[in-house]
DNA sequence: CCTGGTATTGTAAGCGTTTACATTATTATT
DNA sequence: AATAATAATGTAAACGCTTACAATACCAGG
């Protein structure tokens, strides 16, 4: 069922059946009936790819997103699909994974669908390898790149972050006067915002004038997994530290140093302290209540969106915006 | 950049560059090099819409889910991601939300992409209205249809789901055969296997000659919300019940009862029993752990997408396959 | 060096839309 | 009723690719 079947059903010429489909107002309302009941008879529905060739924009926002399940990242998603959709964009979903070689593919398929700019989310591109820079700079001559939690000085390339090194600075700092200097940090993903964590821990430390940090510092390798296994790790890899305190990168890793505290008869906060990242629903969900960061995430992502729409619209934007973190303080510490 | 430009470097017509790109062995090794390093050096990449045009399939199946944020759905979706991509299948992901009129607009733009099938995740599709159920016949009409988690009988339209009804029905029974009568049942989402697993319940509170069981279920109306919420909805709506036990259509709901009961000073399991359903990563977030019942959701998607693949293989395929849920058993019971 | 067969490459016709421009119908003005 | 102005509709080219079929290049055997 093509334009020509619809425009030879309703007597019109194929001109004025793109008219209607398309909401033109160069029809008349007796014509644009017509031809609408003969649309809605058949289940006419216009195809993708031939619009796709004839115009010149579809109106769509390209996503890139390593892992749809972490939760913090399907939350990212969530928000800026309904941003974008509220501001009449669609959104075109691809799911990365981790591996760096799918990337490249991935980045030439969505960038292959005539789209207005492309969302980066979660900062797995933005590494520590030229190769992965590359990616960028080459989406970047053909569409706006908007970066979220991550920065990448760039032509054409925006970024909405949450300052995470300061934040992370300010969180580690607090737990210090709060009278802990053995703390154990937990990370998993390596990824622009995770150095940046690390490097406002490490910041803060030796403001502190605490020693050998790295001695305290967890590379967590699995990405799916639950809190006992993550609980297990810390037993396995860290139990002879004798820390006082944890801070994760992220509120399941967190969870699972509540875990091992109750593995190990230790009570939360009194024994060991426990702040998580994210401030995600598992923040509520454990026992006590777990310390996290929340990141703004969907302030993040709203600005991010109307970023992108002004570039869209050729306004000049800025580059960078940058909000802070917010400790929201809960059962898992007494500071 | 064209395939024009591409050939008109490379020195050859546009089929040699089109067979170049899509792999074609009747290319000459060196030509097919000199080609290739053109294309690599402009970083050309072909028009998916051009390509859409002139291919029959673009090896794409759409997938319809309501909310990529829910931690069920979610995984769903990123399980089915995977199994296409390593069965050489893109996928097209829409997220439609729970509003129904959006739906038909994302099924009509779905399947204007000439995707080879439709994967329809988490149930919300077949409601109790005709209406609903309408979109399923029209979609099928073009394209198969695969339910994940939701039956429903029309030529082309293909089921892989677990047994809510039989699953629930065990899930209650084995909590009434442990000595608990007064079941405060939690739900939210109005979906197929929402509807199945009360039917389930009741069926078992039947079966014991337990009355009136419609008094002690509950409706969680919010979305999106943490477990201290649904701990204050436990508290607002049945408190009075005096219920000893929690059977929840969902993870969070049953966390929520947790939550509830750590504010009435209620001993879990001793004075209330807790089961959730999904089996998440949550049940291992909570303490006690949450014994929750595992709907098999890496078995199901595996079984929708060799279904998938077998029908566009034009096999003929069963088209209901059905699995037993599971009960595992956590912290949160004692029987 | 020619012949026939095969491997490679080129030509041109679609694919289903959009839209500039041409044409025709309608309405207003006199 | 004729004309001008305007509104509605139609025609045909363009979008960038795939692919059937045509044309040409290459090679082995005589």
């Amino acid at each position: 069922m093509t334009i020509y079947d619809i425009s030879q059903k309703a007597g019109v010429s194929i001109a004025t059946v793109s008219r209607v489909i398309n909401g033109s107002d160069k029809v008349r309302p007796s014509t644009r009936q017509k031809v609408s009941d003969v649309i809605e008879k058949y289940g006419y529905t216009p195809n993708a790819f031939a619009r796709g060739m004839g115009l010149q924009s579809l109106h769509t926002i390209g996503i890139l997103c390593a892992d749809s399940s972490d939760l913090f990242l399907a939350k990212a998603v969530f928000y800026l699909e309904q941003e974008l959709q509220a501001n009449g964009y669609e959104s075109l979903l691809c799911c990365t994974g981790y591996n760096l070689d799918l990337k490249k593919n991935y980045l030439d398929l969505i960038l292959s669908k005539k789209i207005d700019g492309l969302i980066l989310v979660g900062s797995h591109f933005i590494g520590t390898t030229e190769e992965e820079n590359q990616y960028i700079k080459d989406g970047s001559h053909r569409v706006p790149i908007m970066l979220l939690n991550a920065a990448f000085d760039y032509p054409n390339v925006y970024c909405t972050l949450c300052d995470d090194e300061t934040t992370m600075f300010e969180t580690a700092k607090s737990m210090i006067s709060g009278g802990i200097r053995d703390i154990l940090y937990l990370y998993n993903i390596r990824s622009y915002s995770g150095i940046k964590k690390m490097a406002g821990f490490l910041r803060a430390l030796q403001s502190f004038g605490i020693e050998n940090p790295q001695n305290y510092m967890r590379f967590y390798p699995n990405d799916s997994s639950d809190a006992n296994q993550i609980a297990a790790f810390i037993e396995d890899t860290a139990k002879e530290l004798h820390f006082q305190g944890i801070i994760a990168a992220d509120d399941l890793l967190a969870v699972g140093g509540i875990k091992y505290a109750q593995k190990q008869n230790l009570d939360v906060p009194k024994d060991l302290s426990v702040i998580g990242y994210n401030n995600s629903i598992l923040t509520t969900c454990c026992t006590p209540e777990l310390t996290s960061v929340d990141n703004r995430l969907e302030t993040l992502t709203h600005r991010l969106v109307q970023t992108l729409l002004g570039v869209l619209a050729g306004e000049e934007m800025p580059k960078m915006s940058v909000f802070s973190g917010k400790l929201i303080k809960r059962g898992s510490t007494y500071f």
